[in-house]
DNA sequence: TCAAATTAGTAACATATGTTACTAACTGCC
DNA sequence: GGCAGTTAGTAACATATGTTACTAATTTGA
């Protein structure tokens, strides 16, 4: 199945060169990269770091949840999750309360200052999100989801 | 200019709420993240990492370049790449010639052994975006790699 | 019912990465 | 020529992140 070749042109059975600006899972990775750091910049004004914001935002939206569900919805490790949550902690952002059924467990959910944070950096966020996607007319930007999803589908495939 | 809502049916002027399932720049890192995972398996069995791979990467590519042109083509800070530089002539996979008109800057070329492992992680490369990319057909394929284009154009944009 | 396996979370350690500041070399420009 | 500003690269430090191993709590199942 050579079907991954058509849109570059590429003779069946030439061997292709390596090119990192043609190269797609770069390309992927860069744009992360820069959209990390552009977006890093609405959580250094709130003084919170990206795993942070990822865990303010899981809470945010699900109002209460464990440290564990947040692992699951992220990609990140536990250990940077348990960091994440008790420097919010310590901030005041983000309150524990013992589970009922499972001691192991603390339910996380925000306080009212983590609140506050949240729907600022949420509104920056959805900004940026627009700003980004206007590059794109409707047509382009759904179909660029779709392909985001099956992607990430694949990449996630046997393993990570 | 609300265009960027279109593809989320939302109606102008209701305030959106942040979904993590449902924010782009979320999804596009998400993905980073899991191909920089799987491809890492690949440099791992050639004892690289990442910062490593890319540099060898780039020189594989230029066949001979100074480090700030690997810092110019890469979203690495030249620290970065300086530690992946030295580590990579340690293990004898690349060279370093001083440059006769400026003597701040070596340049970098790879060695056979370099080359080697550039050839062999290379091929591995390809198949792994031949097989990512297979879940898209060809139209989606190139529409992606438009739109990935325009983000990242749009993402640099004032400023990294 | 109770030992074995699993799970949530964290501590302690190793490694990697970012930051600041520095040296040496170059480029202008007066 | 020679001083001000810039650039390539690195050292030294601080911070962040991944890894391993541990405790405590829970679940499983013979």
């Amino acid at each position: 199945m050579t079907v991954a070749c058509v849109s570059r042109k590429t003779k069946p059975g030439a061997k292709r060169k390596l090119v990192l600006d043609q190269f797609a899972p770069y390309r992927i990775v860069a744009l992360g990269h820069a959209i990390s750091g552009r977006l890093a910049r609405a959580y250094r004004d709130e003084n919170i770091t990206i795993p942070e914001w990822r865990v303010l935002a899981v809470i945010g939206e699900a109002e209460r949840v464990a440290a564990r569900d947040v692992v699951k919805r992220t990609p990140m490790d536990k250990m940077t999750v348990s960091r994440a949550v008790a420097s919010l902690e310590q901030k005041g952002f983000v309150n524990r309360a013992p589970d009922v059924s499972d001691r192991r467990v603390s339910m996380l959910s925000l306080s009212t200052d983590g609140r506050k944070v949240f729907d600022r950096v949420a509104a920056l966020a959805l900004d940026y999100e627009d700003s980004l996607l206007s590059t794109l007319d409707p047509e382009e930007a759904a179909a660029f989801r779709l392909a985001l999803e099956k992607l990430e589908a694949k990449a996630l495939e046997n393993g990570e």
